[in-house]
DNA sequence: TAGAAACCCTGTAGTGGGTATAGAGTCAAG
DNA sequence: CTTGACTCTATACCCACTACAGGGTTTCTA
């Protein structure tokens, strides 16, 4: 099938399909004469594979890794188990950070009540507050995302 | 004081101070005979409050936003309510989804209780399910990220 | 059989919110 | 007067895409 076809039936969009072969995650396709991309059904089970781990919200190294796995079928999977279990975990912590911000964002929300003039706002008063940046330490960098 | 000063005192890092100012967060700063950045205290509250936002995981132009009433004291603050009430739906968004997550990374870690051959791995079987990966729809995109 | 529409190709740039360098200039202490 | 800490600009990189531009190929329809 054609790359189009194989976007279709798994859900992706041609240009990640293309994108995934450059990072190297899917093999390099057969080429027609008119150098179009030829996939065979062992292509649509692997991006099937990578679409699943990223619909997980693994990384595409993570993901590296699994394919590792899967490709040394005698190999022991303990570290299959332990990539996921750090996973879970970092999934975890996200939520929550996400629960305190989201705790903080109401407690804020609260600072004002009815629409008045923006300098007696308490919302914009409250995220003036100088001693709360300065002593708060930078948050570690993880690979969860935030809100956006 | 000079920039790195202003970074200490705000708990900021220096490159982030001068990719504010390119950004227009904060407004070009006065420059000394050898061309070193000079700021006041006015500076380090635009800066503390911005930081705020960020501490809240608002988006840049969120805090645009938000910057723009600030400057307008006399304005309406109703906008600034929305605003936040709306941020605060999509932390909100973003735990749901993410709990949800954590309940199907869960699930696919039970597939595999102890290290086996990868090839009877039931997580690396799990992850190759063509069924699931077709029919889900691709998330809509949001501003409040994943896990990493 | 012609022409249009639909598909495909490569390559490059942009997204957001920074981080990390290179290479040079400035300033203060010893 | 040199060393080292600080600062400057400019540029590239991070991630996982997404969106073109500018072309070529294939398929459908008249």
């Amino acid at each position: 099938m054609k790359i189009g076809e194989l976007a279709k039936v798994t859900g992706s969009l041609v240009e990640n399909i293309r994108f995934y072969e450059r990072e190297g995650l899917l093999p390099q396709a057969e080429r027609t004469d008119g150098n179009y991309r030829i996939y065979g059904q062992d292509h649509a089970e692997r991006l099937a594979f990578i679409r699943n781990c990223r619909n997980l919200d693994m990384t595409l190294n993570e993901i590296r890794a699994l394919l590792r796995f899967k490709e040394a079928p005698t190999e022991n999977c303990g570290e299959v188990n332990a990539l996921l279990d750090e996973h879970i975990g970092h999934v975890a912590d996200r939520i929550r950070e996400l629960k305190a911000l989201e705790k903080n964002l109401k407690t804020l929300r609260l600072q004002c009540q009815e629409a008045n003039a923006s300098k007696d706002c308490g919302i914009l008063q409250g995220l003036s507050d100088t001693t709360e940046s300065a002593s708060r330490k930078r948050p570690r960098p993880h690979h969860v995302h935030g809100s956006h």
